[in-house]
This record gives structure tokens, C-alpha cells and sequence, in this order.
RNA sequence: CGCGCGGUGGAGCAGCCUGGUAGCUCGUCGGGCUCAUAACCCGAAGGUCGUAGGUUCAAAUCCUACCCGCGCAACCA
């Protein structure tokens, strides 16, 4: 019998809520957990939430809560959305469980006591957003974080640090000997150059904040949240371990490739330190852009899958599902396109799948009595047995394989092969020859297909293929551990059974009714909504600045300038240069962020102050800037400081 | 020389790893059917597979260079 399966989504960190990124991957995993469960295997889904960690302790501080109350509240809207996209996980983690909190502190004892944790002291630039320490490389100018935009802050703590570095040469042997533990390939390749580069040890504790799993033994400190975050997948298991986990089971990872590397590299390392088997296969699937655009913080509030799943003009939570499974190729970016959306809706479902059960259905209250009629296949029949056989056998092999934008492919192609049959084999003519035999035949093949379709559809879009199953009189699918319920070939076993009443599965929806969901359901994409109009006179609070000396303003050298020339630098969207006279010999070039407001021209002329005794900025490829110009405003609503026309270039401000 | 992805008939994509008749969906045009959700089926038009070289008997597919687009990242001294 086949080995258990194990299937886990990321823990969602709760700092944000569940949108379509995170429905995606959930939705996958829920998909394939569906297709195990059909070949009779015990599947096991997990997801959950990732809880701990300074930023959390922060926001709790923010809206003066706990942190437990504040990720209590946040885990919730995660725990509640899945149901809802029919995602039905047999376990939930959350890392500030007890079960969690034990079982992570007994891999660490175990890591420990390899002897591959040592106290050691860690300083450097630490960026609260990522919670992580950066190296100098990492950062800008300036040490400011790129992933956050602010600043890092030099810290210096003891921290307990994990040999990384040992475990080099046995995770590069490890991904040799497992040649799909990682994939897609791509992503293996990229991994094992990151590992060839070598590695450094990691740190694996905090002291600087207590929101976390205690360090046993040195209660000061708290486990690094992704030692903690983690082992989720493992202490998830509890007793069940021995069942799911290697080497019973099969564990397979879904991750989003920006935290491949966690679960490729770090994770491993800590599992094979603490003697433990390793997953079967990390999966890194790709980015989500919506309607080409990439998913900004206010397209994913704009786009709620949960919203979506409530459409039920294009299918609810299965048409949703749908969409996701079939037109992204798994392991590729790929994009979510409303109107595209509302198209497959009607092609794929409405008009291929949706019409074959819907004129079957007909002909058989019409033609068969409304029962399931007797089967005497044909040259016909046996060319159509033969190819949806093949259909069935590559739909399997896609789920299999990790691919459910094929399995669905495969899957819709068997409908329109029945659909083509269908025209072929003609029944109405042949009820009007009196033939009656073949109008049965007829009949009963293209039941036999639906009732297949149903199975095939399932992993998919449940809810839809039980409600299928119904206008056939079928039990809803119920798969059992043990019984391979996944049809290997057409049977015909029910002649005689009654059918159940017919109504149209996927309502196709029309141009007005296209046009009425796009105006519902698509973000509206005007450029900068977000910036709330700042009223002239009336700037936003500004933060007060500590107050300066009157010699530290002295030293600032600020000057009229008068703007020679301006051009756009070229690849940068908010760069310009420009040649600006400050009464010196040669005008200054100057690098100024003004692209977003003003046109080069409208710059040239322009009398601006300057401040001039800047020291030089680099800004690569030749360019450098020398000084800087005065504007107030947000960049894409500047307005320059000025001097008067009868102001000299190079005239002092005082 | 930041990292990554892509450029294939009007639109959106597959094929590329493992060279050998360029395929799918939508759209257009013509035909068929009339069971069905104005649905279904058949056929046609439409592509020098980004450009230039190279390897090969043979290149969309392998190699090199370049051009263009996008994402990440970045730029407001």
C-alpha cells in the first residue's frame, strides 16, 4: 500500500492577511491532499500561522494589545478564510501553541546536544522588518534595508549560533543523492550555487525580545524565528510523526520561492543535525501578478479570494480554484486576469463541461427515459474508451507530477472529447431511424464520462463535482485510505438507475454580465490613491526634529542655482541630471529625484536653491551628483523652491 | 556588467531540458448540426518562432553576442 502523504503550505506570518498569493498556495496544497485521497492514500494537509517574533511584539505594542490577543485575532481570519475556498486542512499550527513550543524546544536539545549550538556574540545591522541581522553587501547606502526602505540598527547581543557551515559538503551530497527533493529544476540549481558559495553559521537566538519560544536552558533568550517557524511541519505531526513523516511518509514541502532557501538549506541542516529525516521535496512555485500588475500591498487588499470565492457567477469557491489550478503553471509566475477569468469561466467550464452534462442530461429525459441505459459499444465506442483512457492515465500522471494546470488540461480535453463524440455519434438522428440501441449506447458512454469527469474534477472543484454527481444520482465522493476510488477505465455497471434532475452546472455569463462583474471585481488601478490629498497649507504632521545649533546650519552652504540643461536618466524613473550654474566655472551636475513631477524642459531656466556643499554622490555608472536641490512635496507632486529672476546664480541664502 | 523571467499567427499561452511535419484557447471567416448553457462539431485564413552569427544532414529547440519588454531590487545628494 502506498506510503502516506504529507502535504504542508508555509505558516502565514501574521503581520499580513490572507490574500491571493497565500490563497493559491493553499489552494494547491488542498488540491493535491484531494488527488491522494482519491488513490486511496491517508493525505494529510497542513498550514497554519507563524506568530512569534519582534515585529509581531511591536504591532501587539502599536494597538495596545498583548501579543497573544493581537496574533489571536489575526490567526483567526487565516483559520476562517480557508473553509471558505474549500480548502479543508486536517490540521492548523500555530507556533505559540504548547505542542508546538515543546516539541521545537526538544529539536533544539537535540541540536545541541550534536554540539552544533555555540553562545557566541553577534553584532551588526539588524533590520527589524526582516528580523534579521544584514550584512554591510545587503544593504544601501546609508545601511538602510532594502526589502523595508529603513534604516538598520547596530546591535550587538549574545546570541546562540547553529554550525551551518558543517553541514555544507552533506547538504550538497543530499541534493545530489535526491535529485527532486528540490524543484522545480531551476530552483535546485539555484539553491546548490547558494550552498556552493558557502555557508556561515547561523543565529539562532534572540535576546533582544522575549516574544518567542524560550531557548531551553537559557530562558534570556528566544529562538530565531525561522528555527522556530520552521520545525512547525515536524512538531504539526505530535505522536503522528512516526506515520507522516519520513521515512513512512512522504513530506512535501509547498513554498513560494522567496523562502526556498529556508526550506532547502537551513531546514535540512537542522533536521539532519538533530537526526532526523529530511522532507521528501521542497516545491517553489512562482509570483502572482493580477491583471499584469505585480501584487502591491493595495492590490492584495483589493483582491480578496474570500470575495472572489463568494462570486457565484463564475463558480464561487470553485471557480476560483479553478482559474488558480488550471492557468497557472505551477512552479512559473503566472498572472490572475479578471477578464480572462470571467472567459475560461465560460469556455472551460460553462460551455465545454457545463453543456456536455447539460445536453446529456436532456437527451436522456428525452431519448432514455431519464435512467442510465444499457451499453453495446462500437468501432465508435472503443476509439472513445481508448483515448479518454490515455486522458485519464496523463491527467494522473500531472497530479503526480505536481502539475495541476496539466491534470486539468488532460482532464477538459476528455469533456470536449465527449462533446465531440457527442456530434458524431448523433443520437437524435438515430432516435429518429429508431435506432435504439445506439441512441443507449450513445447515452450510456457519454454518462459513463461524466460520471468519470466527476472523479477527475474533484481535487479541483469539489463542491461542483458533487453537485454534478447529484444530477447523475451519484453519493458525493467520499474517498476512503485503501481504496483507490481514481477511474482507470470507463465502467458500465449502472444500466437501469434513475438519473437525477438536470440544472445548468456553470451558468455561462454574457457581455452585460461580464461587464458587471469586471466593474465589481476589478481593482480600481488609478496611479496614487493612497496619497490622501494634502492640503495647501496644512502639511501632514511632520515629526518634530531635535533642534541643531545655529553652526551646524551655518555650515550648510545653500546657493541659487540656475538650471542649464535637463535629461532623464535613462532606466531610472524618477532620475534626472542636470547642469545647474552656481557662478563657478563649470555648471554642477547635479542628480535630482524630480522625474515624477516635472518634464526636463519645464526645469531648464528655473532659478532653485541649491545646497552646494554636499559631499559628492555616486550613483553608479558614471553618474554624480553634486549637491542637491530644495522641493517640498510628495515625489510625484513636487514643488521646486525657487529663487527670483533677479536673483545671481551662486548667490548665497542666509 | 545587481538577480530573475520572457519575446512563437490579432490577443493570451504551450512546445525548448531529450534538435527532425509549429500546437492550444480566444478572436475572425466559412460550413455542419439542432441534443444542449445564443451552446456543440468540422474546416479555413493568419506565424521568416525578437535580431545577427555559430554548431548540425537538420535549429523555435543547442551555443555566442546583441536588441526589446516585464518582475524583483534600486534611484528623491
Amino acid at each position: 500500500m502506498a506510503r502516506p502523504f504529507y502535504v504542508t503550505t508555509p505558516i502565514y506570518y501574521v503581520n499580513d492577511v490572507p490574500h491571493l498569493g497565500t490563497a493559491y498556495t493553499t489552494i494547491v496544497a488542498d488540491a493535491l491532499r484531494r488527488y491522494e485521497r482519491l488513490r486511496g492514500r491517508d493525505a494529510r494537509m497542513l498550514t497554519g500561522t507563524d506568530e512569534h517574533g519582534q515585529k509581531i511584539e511591536r504591532a501587539a505594542t502599536a494597538q495596545n494589545q498583548s501579543p497573544i490577543a493581537f496574533v489571536d485575532q489575526v490567526s483567526a481570519r487565516f483559520r476562517e478564510a480557508w473553509p471558505k475556498l474549500l480548502v479543508e486542512a486536517d490540521d492548523f499550527i500555530r507556533t505559540t501553541e504548547p505542542r508546538h513550543e515543546k516539541l521545537v524546544q526538544s529539536i533544539w536539545e537535540r541540536v545541541a546536544k550534536k554540539g552544533d549550538i555555540y553562545l557566541g556574540e553577534h553584532e551588526g545591522l539588524y533590520c527589524f522588518g526582516c528580523e534579521e541581522f544584514k550584512t554591510e553587501k545587503e544593504l544601501l547606502p546609508g545601511n538602510v534595508c532594502p526589502l523595508h526602505q529603513r534604516p538598520t540598527e547596530r546591535l550587538k547581543e549574545p546570541t546562540y549560533l547553529f554550525k551551518l557551515k558543517d553541514y555544507e559538503q552533506e547538504l550538497l551530497d543530499f541534493y545530489d543523492a535526491h535529485p527532486g527533493f528540490i524543484q522545480p529544476e531551476t530552483r535546485r540549481n539555484e539553491v546548490i550555487a547558494f550552498v556552493k558559495g558557502g555557508l556561515r553559521d547561523l543565529s539562532v537566538s534572540r535576546t533582544s525580545f522575549s516574544w518567542g519560544v524560550p531557548v531551553p536552558g537559557d530562558p534570556k533568550h528566544v529562538m530565531y524565528v525561522w528555527f522556530d517557524a520552521l520545525a512547525n511541519y515536524w512538531t504539526a505531526l505530535g505522536e503522528q510523526q512516526s506515520k507522516y513523516w519520513e521515512p513512512n511518509g512522504e513530506v512535501v514541502h509547498l513554498v513560494g520561492k522567496d523562502i526556498l532557501r529556508f526550506h532547502a538549506v537551513y531546514w535540512p541542516a537542522f533536521l539532519m543535525s538533530a537526526g532526523l529525516p529530511l522532507p521528501t521535496k521542497v516545491f517553489a512555485h512562482g509570483f502572482l501578478t493580477i491583471d499584469g500588475q505585480k501584487m502591491s500591498k493595495s492590490l492584495r487588499n483589493a483582491v480578496d479570494p474570500v470575495r472572489l470565492a463568494e462570486t457565484e457567477e463564475i463558480g464561487g469557491p470553485d471557480g476560483l480554484r479553478y482559474q488558480l489550478l488550471r492557468y497557472v503553471a505551477f512552479g512559473q509566475d503566472g498572472d490572475f486576469d479578471h477578464r480572462a477569468m470571467i472567459e475560461r469561466y465560460n469556455a472551460d467550464l460553462g460551455k465545454n463541461l457545463g453543456n456536455l452534462l447539460s445536453r446529456t442530461l436532456g437527451l436522456c429525459a428525452k431519448l432514455a427515459g431519464n435512467k442510465v441505459p444499457s451499453y453495446q459499444p462500437t468501432d465508435l465506442e472503443h476509439e472513445f474508451e481508448k483515448q479518454a483512457h490515455a486522458l485519464i492515465q496523463s491527467a494522473a500522471n500531472a497530479w503526480t507530477e505536481l502539475a495541476p494546470h496539466r491534470a486539468l488540461e488532460e482532464t477538459l480535453a476528455l469533456s470536449s472529447l465527449a462533446n465531440q463524440y457527442v456530434d458524431r455519434a448523433a443520437p437524435w438522428a438515430e432516435a429518429k431511424k429508431g435506432n435504439q440501441a445506439r441512441v443507449d449506447t450513445t447515452l450510456a458512454l457519454l454518462l459513463e464520462t461524466l460520471r468519470v469527469l466527476s472523479v477527475l474534477v474533484w481535487p479541483a472543484i469539489p463542491r461542483k463535482a458533487d453537485a454534478l454527481r447529484a444530477q447523475l444520482a451519484l453519493a458525493p465522493i467520499a474517498p476512503r485510505v485503501g481504496n483507490d476510488s481514481w477511474p482507470t477505465k470507463l465502467a458500465f455497471d449502472r444500466a437501469g438507475q434513475a438519473l437525477g434532475a438536470a440544472s445548468a452546472l456553470f451558468p455561462t455569463v454574457d457581455k452585460d454580465g461580464e461587464k458587471a462583474l469586471l466593474e465589481r471585481l476589478q481593482p480600481k488601478t488609478e496611479g496614487a490613491p493612497a496619497a490622501p490629498a494634502a492640503v495647501p497649507g496644512h502639511p501632514s504632521a511632520v515629526p518634530a526634529v531635535a533642534t541643531i545649533p545655529y553652526e551646524q546650519f551655518a555650515a550648510v552652504d545653500l546657493r541659487v542655482g540656475l538650471v542649464k540643461t535637463a535629461t532623464k536618466v535613462p532606466k531610472k524613473d524618477k532620475l534626472l541630471q542636470l547642469e545647474v550654474d552656481l557662478g563657478e566655472e563649470k555648471p554642477r551636475t547635479i542628480i535630482a529625484g524630480l522625474a515624477l513631477s516635472f518634464a526636463p524642459e519645464q526645469l531648464v531656466g528655473q532659478r532653485v536653491i541649491v545646497v552646494a556643499n554636499l559631499a559628492p554622490r555616486d550613483f553608479g555608472k558614471g553618474l554624480v551628483s553634486h549637491g542637491m536641490l530644495l522641493a517640498a512635496g510628495p515625489s510625484e507632486a513636487l514643488q521646486l523652491a525657487t529663487a527670483p529672476d533677479t536673483a545671481a546664480p551662486g548667490a548665497k541664502l542666509k
